[in-house]
DNA sequence: TGACAAACCGACTGGTCGGTCGGTATCTTC
DNA sequence: GAAGATACCGACCGACCAGTCGGTTTGTCA
C-alpha cells in the first residue's frame, strides 16, 4: 500500500484496515483537528509504537481514511441505482440509498467537509472533488432518461445534474446543523419532487420501494 | 455584554470587539478545534492575560464570535432583498447577494459548519439552526409572489422555501470543498433558473442589476 | 534450532495547548 | 492626590499533543 514497503502478511493487513475504520469514524465526527491520535489509538487497543509501525503521520492516516470512507459511501449509493430499467427509478433509489445511510454512517456532507479540511492542511494537495463523481452518474442517468422519454431533451444535462447534487447536499448539510440525521430521509420525497420538476423529468416521482 | 459584569468605558468594548473581529477569522477559516487560542491572541495584539480579562474560556469566545458573523452575514442578506417592490425581484436580490459576499467574507456553508462544531462542543447546547431565519425569509417571500400572481398558487411554500435554501447550501458548500469561491457566482443564474422552475414561480429570472 | 523480519510495545521528548495569577499602568472620581 | 475600578501584562502551570526509539514478541523459513 505504501510504495516502499512490502506488507504481504494477513496479520499486518487487518491491523491496519482496523486503524483506518476507527479512525475514519472519529476523523468523520470529529473533523481532523478536533481528534486526538491518541484517542484513535487506544480505541484500536494498539500502543503508540504499534500504530507508527503502520502509518507514518496522523495526516497520512487521515489521508487513507477519508480515501476509505469516501470509496465506501461512493460504492454504496452507486450500487443502489443499478437495479432498474429506467433512469428515473435508478436516480429516485439512488437517492433514496443516500438518505438512508445518513443514520448511522457519514453523511455526503461530513465527508465533504472532512475532505475540504485534509486539502487545507500544509503539503496536502489533495484537491479531489469528492462529488464529481456522483454529478457524472447524475448526469448520466439524466441523459438515458432523456432517451427513454421521461426528462425534457432541452434541458441542460450537466447544469441539472450539479444542480440535483448540490440541492441533496444541501439537505445533508442542513440536517447535520440541526443535528437531526432523519430530517433528510424525511424530505426526500419532497426533494425528489422538486428536482424532478426543476430538471424537466416529466413523470411523477417513483414510490420507496 | 457578559451579564454580571459592568464594562461602559468604550475602550474596552473597543478592544472586546477587535477580539471577537480577528478569532470570528480564525474561526471560520480554521474550525473551532483547528483555532489556536494563542494565535488569535497574538494577531490581537494583545497578551493571555489581556485576553482573559475579556473573555472567560475559547468556547465563549467562539460563541460570541458565531453570533457576531451570523448576524452579520444575515444582516448583509437580508438588507439586499428590501429594494424591489416584486418578491421575486427580492428573492433574487438576496441570493446574488449572498453568492457575492462569498469571496472575502465567510460563506453562508462555513458558517454552518463552524455552527455545528461549537454546537457539539460539551456543554455547549447552541443547536439553534442557523439557516431557519433565511428559510422563514424566504417563505414570506414566496407567499407574496404568490399574492402578486408570479408563483403558481398552488405549490406548499414551506417545502419550496427549504428546497430553494438548501439547494444554494449545497453550491455554497460545493464551492468550499472544490476551493474555488467564485463557482456559487458562475452557478447562481442557472441556480435561480432551475430553482425558479421548482417551485413554480412562472416568470423569467431577473437578470443581475 | 537458529536466524531474520514483521508486528508490536511503552517510556520518553519537545512543543503547544487552554488557562491562571500576581502584578502594573491608566483613567475617573472625590 | 489618593482611592478604586478598568484594562492590560507576561511568566508560569499541568495536560495533552504528535512523534521517536530501543527493545520484545511472534511467525516463517531454512
Amino acid at each position: 500500500m505504501t510504495p516502499p514497503s512490502t506488507t504481504p502478511t494477513e496479520r499486518g493487513e487487518a491491523t491496519r484496515k482496523r486503524i483506518v475504520d476507527i479512525a475514519a469514524k472519529h476523523f468523520v465526527e470529529r473533523g481532523f483537528a478536533g481528534t486526538s491520535l491518541n484517542d484513535v489509538i487506544k480505541d484500536t487497543g494498539l500502543t503508540k509504537g504499534g500504530f507508527y509501525f503502520h502509518f507514518d503521520s496522523k495526516a497520512e492516516l487521515a489521508l487513507e481514511a477519508l480515501q476509505a470512507v469516501r470509496t465506501e459511501w461512493r460504492e454504496a449509493i452507486f450500487a443502489a441505482a443499478g437495479y432498474h430499467p429506467r433512469a428515473v427509478d435508478q436516480l429516485a433509489a439512488m437517492v433514496r440509498a443516500a438518505a438512508a445511510t445518513k443514520c448511522g454512517s457519514p453523511s455526503g456532507a461530513a465527508i465533504g467537509r472532512l475532505c475540504e479540511e485534509i486539502a487545507s492542511l500544509p503539503g496536502m494537495a489533495e484537491r479531489a472533488r469528492p462529488f464529481d463523481a456522483w454529478v457524472t452518474i447524475t448526469a448520466d442517468l439524466f441523459r438515458t432518461a432523456q432517451a427513454q422519454g421521461d426528462m425534457d431533451p432541452s434541458v441542460d444535462i450537466d447544469q441539472a445534474a450539479l444542480f440535483a447534487v448540490c440541492a441533496y447536499l444541501g439537505y445533508d448539510q442542513l440536517a447535520d446543523v440541526a443535528g437531526d440525521p432523519g430530517l433528510v430521509e424525511r424530505m426526500i420525497d419532497q426533494y425528489l419532487a422538486l428536482t424532478f420538476t426543476a430538471v424537466g423529468i416529466t413523470v411523477p416521482v417513483p414510490p420507496a420501494s
